[in-house]
RNA sequence: GCGGGCGUGGUGAAAUGGUAGACACAAGGGACUUAAAAUCCCUCGCCGAUAGGCAUGCGGGUUCGAGCCCCGCCGCCCGCACCA
């Protein structure tokens, strides 16, 4: 054998090189073979990769090397999500240019990135901070602006006021900024929104039909989108000389309670509590108060259920001459249906908590199943499921489906206030989707503001609108309202003196189109339709669970958007969707408590327990729990350092190994030695095989069944792999090739003859391609020592002998009442009454049966047999 | 509160309703070596000397047969959360 150990710090080098001098991976959009689109999502560039990158990365380029090795065409490309916060924080910081250490952070990725050696077609990358991309969107949105996609209204929306910037509703995360973590403020400006709210029905239904989707991401949307069916009802006004309003609008989903009701609350934001506050001081101290204490959205959730009579009442809209005193309460948003509500309190916890409280009056309407009308009362808890309608005249005895129509067409033929006074209403959680961004490091929004035409979109000639260079950063804020002349411009309408939007827009937007852009990187137009549609959808995307909602659901409606305007013809971008685990490793803690970086430890064991101390100082180290790599915990380990030294297979193949992709991964030392050993074995069992292939066949005398043993198990392993792969299960994938590794291992130490050599030989070819998309770099090298003139790169997969999958004989396990008490070896196909004579006929089952004849005898063909005594 | 997911050896995990624990890590024993590293071989769910028994969070059920299907608990994780 070759006493030389692999070394991947040599090899790697070179065959990135070689792949790159050979332009492997470039993909040409002539090629006519079968597109195949593979994409991970692409990096934050923030200056370093960490684990998470090389673990969705390794993932993805299995995918794009398998593909191209099943003869597809394949994109597999790159990019940078390079405008946002971090890079104008770097520049106050550092006193230099967003820009600059954008630019500077990419350079060093894509040197970490390659020298993991991925297939990527680097001639397609893109940058979206770029004004080569950015002119694109710019032109984008100009198209969606006047097809009426896109909208400025003023609004309340969530400022950050670390960041003071304006985050979207998905931005917010538990009352706080998604970046900043700052709890988030409550404010009224003007936006840009892309009307996303139109598309909720759509971005809804779609969902079913996206079934290379994880049923958990298709869930998350559907409950975002948050559609609710109910009913829109007037309730009309009292006459009196508090308010000149007619009726006041509600929405509901259990109009089918409605004889229930026995009040009614405004939300403190409702345009009628403003106007009833204005003669009610009470009124007025409890609308400021929420406005005080309901900016951050974690407050709010706590608070009590609290509210003030307005003085005025609504008339009772089934129940002649009752009436309804009316509420303003700090529950109701107006955010949500029409910002008013009845309430029910027999049948919603919310009302029933508020009645209890205010002594409003509750009566039950629905009647559960088997309940006795005359004794049913409520008591803390409102009945809210199933049941029939009672104390409801014209409703009594339906169901509540059935009291809902009713209802619908009762208030459908009646009118108040001049208008209908029921309507069916389908209401979503959804909310339009605001992206102006008070930051200078963005997609600057192509618009201008003139005092005589209004808001003028930048005609398309003039574009890209680029970032002024000359900024500064030293007051807070929007660093490019702050530029002295960039935002004087004149009307390109009527040329007056005007002033452009300095709003930039949310990056989510950038992200929402790059999918599209790599498939015409270059062109003039934001796509070319026809390639676009050629490639897109995306057949494999692969991703953090954390873009379940935000980046996921802006992108599908983007490319709807696109499609509105021409520049897509599709409305999915993305047909099949991983969500990948997160990278995980142990914690360190000193005695003093801080945490100890994995690199400063050194562990010991005394076969029971394992000990960690202070590499320096010897101090004891207490180990801690499994948590997600961070730089807070110091639980990181450093990409560079493992590729380094292990090399980019190693950390590639562990990544890969054990864990169920999208479970989380532990990272572990001994796992990446083993990783490591698993490349040695692989490369000194290559060199042995061939050593004993190249021995000339002196006795020839084998009858090869040792050969067809291995060449089944080869091609068995092949096919496995191959399904494995498909379906993301590279656990499973890795396990096969070790099955394989250790019956190569295993075979090459008995060879008789020829045949079996041979099988040898087609057994390394085979683990070499089967290894190639998980470490390409020993694939190479094993491929090169083979004698081999081409490129495992460039090398089809593994064809699979189907007649070596069958077995002529198969093994049946005998069960005696489902318990396993031996087995019996027959040919395949074999039928039952033939294994039943046989089985009986075995001094086992004789010596188990005791002399006793079965009750049952169950019979599996090829699979089992079961004897019930 | 609502919705979803997951509970299998010391560990990561396998297992179209059909031999539970493949494969790997850790551990232990042995070979080789002056020694170490590397490598190779063996053991490795629990109880039991063996025969065998018990084992997939707990309790039931369906089935010839359940880790897998159904019902009820317990625990952990994730998402949403005053949505009328």
């Amino acid at each position: 054998m070759s006493g030389e150990r692999y070394n991947p710090r040599e090899s790697e080098p070179k065959w990135q090189k070689i792949w790159d001098e050979r332009q492997s991976f470039v993909t040409s959009n002539d090629d006519p073979r079968e597109p195949y689109y593979v994409l991970e999502m692409f990096p934050y560039p923030s200056g370093r990769i960490h684990m998470g990158h090389v673990r969705n990365y390794s993932m993805g380029d299995v995918v794009a090397r398998y593909h191209r090795a099943r003869g597809k065409n394949v994109l597999h490309p790159m990019g940078w999500d390079a405008f946002g916060l971090p890079a104008e924080n770097a520049a106050i910081e550092r006193k230099t240019h967003p820009g600059a250490w954008t630019y500077s952070n990419i350079a060093a990725m894509k040197k970490q990135l390659q020298s993991m050696g991925l297939s990527i077609d680097w001639t397609r990358e893109i940058a979206t901070c770029s004004p080569d991309y950015y002119r694109h969107q710019q032109a984008m949105f100009i198209d969606m602006l006047k097809a009426g996609l896109v909208t400025r209204k003023s609004s309340k929306v969530n400022w950050d006021p670390v960041d003071m910037t304006v985050l979207a509703n998905e931005q917010v995360i538990d009352g706080k900024g998604w970046r900043s973590g700052a709890p988030v403020e409550q404010r009224e400006l003007t936006q840009w929104f892309f009307r996303i709210s139109d598309f909720a029905e759509d971005l809804l239904s779609a969902l079913d039909e996206l079934k290379d989707w994880p049923e958990k991401v298709r869930l998350m949307q559907r409950n975002w989108i948050g559609k609710s069916e109910g009913m829109r009802l007037l309730f009309e006004i009292v006459p009196s000389d508090k308010t000149d309003a007619g009726a006041v609008d509600v929405f509901t989903t259990r109009p089918d309670t409605i004889f229930g009701a026995s009040f009614l609350a405004l939300s403190p934001d409702h345009p009628l509590s403003a106007s009833l506050a204005a003669d009610n001081p009470e009124l007025t101290e409890f609308i400021a108060e929420f406005h005080r204490q309901g900016t951050a959205t974690e407050t709010l959730e706590k608070a009590e259920k609290k509210g003030v009579f307005t003085g005025i009442r609504v008339k009772h809209p089934v129940i002649e001459g009752e009436t309804l005193p009316v509420y303003v309460a700090n529950f109701v948003l107006m955010d949500y249906g029409t910002g008013a509500v009845f309430g029910c309190p027999a049948h919603d916890q919310r009302d029933l908590d508020f009645a209890r409280k205010y002594h409003l009056p509750v009566k039950p309407v629905v009647l559960p199943i088997d309940a006795d009308p005359a004794s049913f009362t409520i008591g803390d808890e409102a009945y809210v499921d199933a049941g029939n309608i009672f104390n409801s005249e014209f409703l009594d005895g339906l169901s509540i489906e059935a009291a809902k129509k009713k209802v619908a067409e009762h208030f459908g033929a009646r009118m108040v206030d001049g208008q209908v006074q029921g309507r069916i209403e389908v209401n979503y959680r959804l909310r339009d989707w605001g992206i102006s961004r008070q930051r200078y490091w963005g997609c600057p929004i192509p618009v201008v503001h003139c005092e005589v035409c209004g808001t003028i979109p930048v005609p398309k000639k003039d574009l890209p609108v680029v970032l002024p260079e000359d900024v500064s950063f030293d007051k807070p804020g929007n660093a490019l309202d702050h530029h002295p002349s960039w935002k004087h411009v004149s009307c390109p309408q009527c040329g007056a003196a005007a002033r452009r939007e300095t709003d930039t827009m949310d990056t989510f937007v950038d992200s929402s189109w790059y999918f599209a852009r790599f498939t015409a990187p270059d062109a003039e137009t934001p796509t070319i339709p026809s390639i676009a549609d050629r490639w897109l959808p995306v057949d494999q995307y692969i991703g953090g669970i954390e873009h379940a909602i935000l980046h996921l659901l802006y992108s599908r409606y983007f490319t709807r958007a696109m499609k509105a305007t021409g520049h897509v013809g599709l409305d999915e971008p993305f047909k099949g969707l991983f969500t990948q685990g997160m990278v995980t490793h142990e914690t360190y803690k000193s005695e003093k408590g801080e945490w100890v970086p994995p690199t400063e430890i050194v562990f010991e064991t005394d076969g029971e327990q394992r000990r960690a101390r202070h590499a320096q100082t010897g101090a004891p180290i207490s180990i801690g729990s499994v948590e997600k790599m961070s730089k807070s915990k110091k639980n990181v380990v450093d990409p560079d350092e493992i590729v380094g030294g292990y090399g980019a297979d190693t950390a590639r193949w562990f990544m890969l190994s054990d864990s169920p992709p999208e479970r989380d991964v532990q990272w572990t030392e001994s796992g990446v030695e083993g990783a490591s050993r698993f490349q040695q074995r692989v490369w000194r069992l290559v060199h042995d095989i061939l050593e004993i292939a190249e021995q000339s066949s002196k006795t020839v005398s084998s009858n090869g069944a040792d050969a067809l043993a291995l060449r089944k198990i080869v091609h068995r392993v092949v096919a496995g792999v191959g399904h494995d792969i498909e379906a993301l299960s590279f656990n499973r994938a890795v396990a096969r090739i070790y099955e394989l590794t250790n019956a190569l291992a295993k075979a090459k130490d008995g060879v008789a003859g020829a045949a079996l050599r041979e099988a040898l030989r087609e057994g390394i070819e085979y683990l070499i391609l089967l290894i190639n998309p998980m470490m390409p770099h020993l694939a190479e090298s094993c491929w090169e020592a083979m004698g081999k003139t081409t490129l495992a790169a460039d090398a089809d997969w593994p064809q699979v002998d189907p007649a070596l999958l069958v077995d002529d004989e198969v093994i049946l396990p005998i069960q005696i009442n489902g318990k396993r008490r031996g087995e019996i070896s027959v040919a395949k196909g074999t039928p039952a009454s033939e294994v039943e004579q046989l089985v009986l006929a075995m001094d086992a089952v004789q010596k188990a049966l005791d002399g006793k004849s079965p009750k049952k005898v169950v019979i599996v063909p090829d699979r089992i047999v079961n004897l019930v005594v």
